[in-house]
DNA sequence: CTTGGTAAGTAGTGATTCGCAACTTAAATC
DNA sequence: GATTTAAGTTGCGAATCACTACTTACCAAG
């Protein structure tokens, strides 16, 4: 039977499930993309995706059930409903962007215009990378998995000794 | 019909398509998180993960395809063959562990252990962020798009005017 | 207040994919 | 030679996807 299982259930010694179990199908991140983008409605998300229109309803209904959009009826049009994004899904902008830089030096190599910049200083922004506590870079081979309780704090900052004594 | 079309080509001017074109299957994340906790065989990934057979050999071959995945049999036990990963693979690690972050944080609060730490000092590694140039974190609302034309060099290391004028 | 148009969503219909189990092939092991 | 193991492949029913057409609620013009 094609009943299929949550993910979620599989390993949960693991966040990665219960994030695809709320954006794996198959158009959620390209809506998501599209919210940041500053697509509200409806009608834009279906000619800016050209997704089927049933599919598009279930989409946005899950994004909104896992909290990932919001749903505000329009008060000036009462038709018209805007789907945001709260802060759960503008909190997946780092998840999107590393995607998507992955998918621009890797497939096919498109240069890739228009660039995400700094607004600040209209520079690109760097890569998205793994950093330690310490900001240093790190690659594959530089991880490790330990237990939380094998953890212990080593050469605190000041600042972090306070925040840490709270 | 359900034929249906590359995600790739509807919006050409972004990488995500094209990410989503190689790892937005249902089980394709799931398949590359365990090849990076070493698991490199097809009976591996099935008792691991659950999957059905037939859709795990179909994920292989097409992860194998795209370039993330490189299939070689064993020297030792010729019916074995081993899955790696690729370069190409390898590079998708932060957009991993950015996904494995937010379901962490926002997916039903599951502490999460075990934690990635760093290997070097066994320290928790830091929560994944898009930065600036000079390594300020930025969220959604300090970014904007911008023609690569319109990008002006401004303010180089000698480092970077060296390679910028190779 | 009726007609036309727009926004959002639902229903119907095939094509495709998924999940499960059983089967196949080739190589290693007994 | 017989059995076991690794890596798939095949067949089938269920679920999902995509396309089109239809519905409902609302706004706007005449």
């Amino acid at each position: 039977m094609g009943l299929r299982e949550p993910l979620k259930l599989i390993a949960e010694d693991c966040g990665l499930p219960v994030a695809l179990e709320a954006m794996g199908e198959r158009w959620s991140f390209m809506i998501l993309r599209a919210a940041f983008n500053r697509i509200y409605h409806f009608e834009e998300f279906q000619s800016e995706l050209g997704i089927a229109r049933n599919i598009l309803a279930n989409r946005l209904s899950r994004l909104v059930d896992h909290g990932i959009l919001m749903r505000n009826p329009c008060p000036d049009d009462r038709r018209k409903i805007e789907y945001r994004l709260t802060e759960k899904g503008l909190a997946l902008l780092p998840a999107m962007i590393a995607l998507r830089q992955w998918g621009e030096q890797w497939g096919s190599g498109i240069p890739s215009t228009p660039v995400l910049v700094d607004e600040r200083d209209h520079q690109p922004i760097r890569p998205v990378t793994i950093r330690a506590h310490d900001d240093r870079v790190l690659g594959a081979q530089d991880l490790c998995w330990r237990q939380a309780e094998e953890i212990r704090p080593l050469s605190m900052s000041r600042e972090e000794e306070a925040q840490a004594a709270e």
